[in-house]
DNA sequence: TTCACGATGTGAATCATTTCACAGGGGCAA
DNA sequence: TTGCCCCTGTGAAATGATTCACATCGTGAA
């Protein structure tokens, strides 16, 4: 087996390279240097340099990267990451606003129905999506091969609807509950942890105030 | 200036131990060894007791870690993190959705206010949380000494409303808009980037199963 | 045509994080 | 009491990510 594998850090800034330069080309630039790059999202040139490598990417020294080409270079590395079919479990606050989100504003993903158990949310369509009983689940699934779910339903339930899922042959769970899910090495399982970013965010920017005192 | 800083990575593993002893510890467990909090945090062993060499715990070598000690001293190490106030700008579908959880759920933080420009919103109460109008921000903020935001609001607002809470004096926000923010250095924004974690989860669920083929 | 400048591309160094490998300790069984 | 087992704690190696430093290149100005 190949080490071909592009660094996770280096795809997450391949992503939002992306975003951003789709940004810049609307506004009619059409070529940035690295620096450029470096400076909207927040990075360093070299760093840049460095990603662009890793796909394998050549700009001219002189006037730097085309950015149509760019473009077509990271969407041609994330390629068939788009359009993938998902589903939603979990029709709660959080995962209204998901939906919503999904259908109004982006086109990217392919977000084909959402689950829940409660009778009250069943049948009806929420932000373009159709909200279907659990126990369609298995049947859409397969008979859609989706590969990918978004889990925003409680806590205590997401194991074992993880469970459910990776049985039904879901490969990768976006999981916003605020638990760790034991997934197979076959499913990756990425954690929005909404409570834990904020309990981090609440202490370092409370250390930071302290080093700021130690140096007064 | 010392070097006592908490490693990132050990911070965030900090934060999911301490949740999960808290639930273990309600199930009536007294101890714990490392390898049964890596197998509920999907880590290994010796991570486990590196990170707990971080704050200086230590445990028994027969029979682990206590549990209430262990806790408190996590507890210890984040301390002052919690009860901190914060506000939440933008009482969109994503922000009534946090503000539902905090108040319902999450005796940690203290969520002050919330902001929102539209005149539908504001006056309201959601989620047992006030929604007031961004006039009142300025006030708010300062009598209240708030150091905390979350940031909800669409992405082409996201930095004018930013540069507005640090200069008054904000020194941490969530920020839940696809936007790179420009902070200066004494201010620390954390982004919670749904669709970028899901093109990542994406493209890795798709890598992985390349993998498997060409390992077949 | 030549030179100098401002970019890119990249080996090597540095820094950060994880893992390995093992010393040390304490209790329990015999 | 002895020996063993299973744990913790940690120096040192390995791995991963970022930064440094510089060779290189293409262009525009002189
Ligand atoms: N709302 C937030 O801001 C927020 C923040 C952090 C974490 N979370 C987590 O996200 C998850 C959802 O949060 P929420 O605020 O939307 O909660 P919610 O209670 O509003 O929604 C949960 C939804 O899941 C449905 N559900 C319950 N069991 C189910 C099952 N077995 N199958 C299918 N659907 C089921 C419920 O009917 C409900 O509609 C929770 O795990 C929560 O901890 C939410
Ligand atoms: N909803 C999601 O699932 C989701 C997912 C990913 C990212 N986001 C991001 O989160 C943000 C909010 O998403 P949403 O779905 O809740 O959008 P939304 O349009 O429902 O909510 C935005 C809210 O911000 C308010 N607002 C606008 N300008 C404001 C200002 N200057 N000051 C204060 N309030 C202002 C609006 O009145 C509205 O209530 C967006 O940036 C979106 O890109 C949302």
């Amino acid at each position: 087996m190949k080490k071909n594998q592009l660094p996770v850090k280096t795809l997450e800034r391949l992503i939002l390279y992306k975003r951003l330069l789709s940004e810049v080309q609307n506004r009619g630039q059409q070529t940035v240097y690295s620096h450029q790059i470096a400076q909207l999202v927040g990075n360093s040139a070299v760093q840049v340099r460095r990603d662009l490598m890793q796909i394998g990417f050549s700009g001219s020294s002189r006037n730097g990267y085309v950015i149509k080409d760019l473009l077509q270079a990271i969407e041609k590395t994330l390629n068939n990451a788009y359009q993938q079919k998902m589903i939603l479990l979990g029709v709660g606050n959080l995962g209204k606003a998901i939906l919503t989100y999904f259908t109004c504003q982006q086109p990217l993903f392919n977000l084909v129905a959402a689950f829940d158990n409660d009778p009250n949310k069943v049948n009806r369509v929420i932000g373009g999506c159709r909200c279907f009983p659990l126990e369609k689940l298995d049947e859409l699934v397969k008979q859609e091969q989706i590969k990918l779910a978004i889990l925003t339903v409680p806590a205590f339930e997401a194991q074992n609807l993880a469970n459910k899922l990776i049985y039904l042959g879901i490969k990768g769970i976006l999981n916003f509950a605020p638990v760790t899910l034991k997934v197979p090495d076959s499913v990756i399982c990425e954690q929005m942890d909404i409570m834990l970013q904020l309990e981090k965010l609440a202490f370092l920017t409370q250390q930071k105030d302290e080093v700021n005192y130690a140096k007064v």
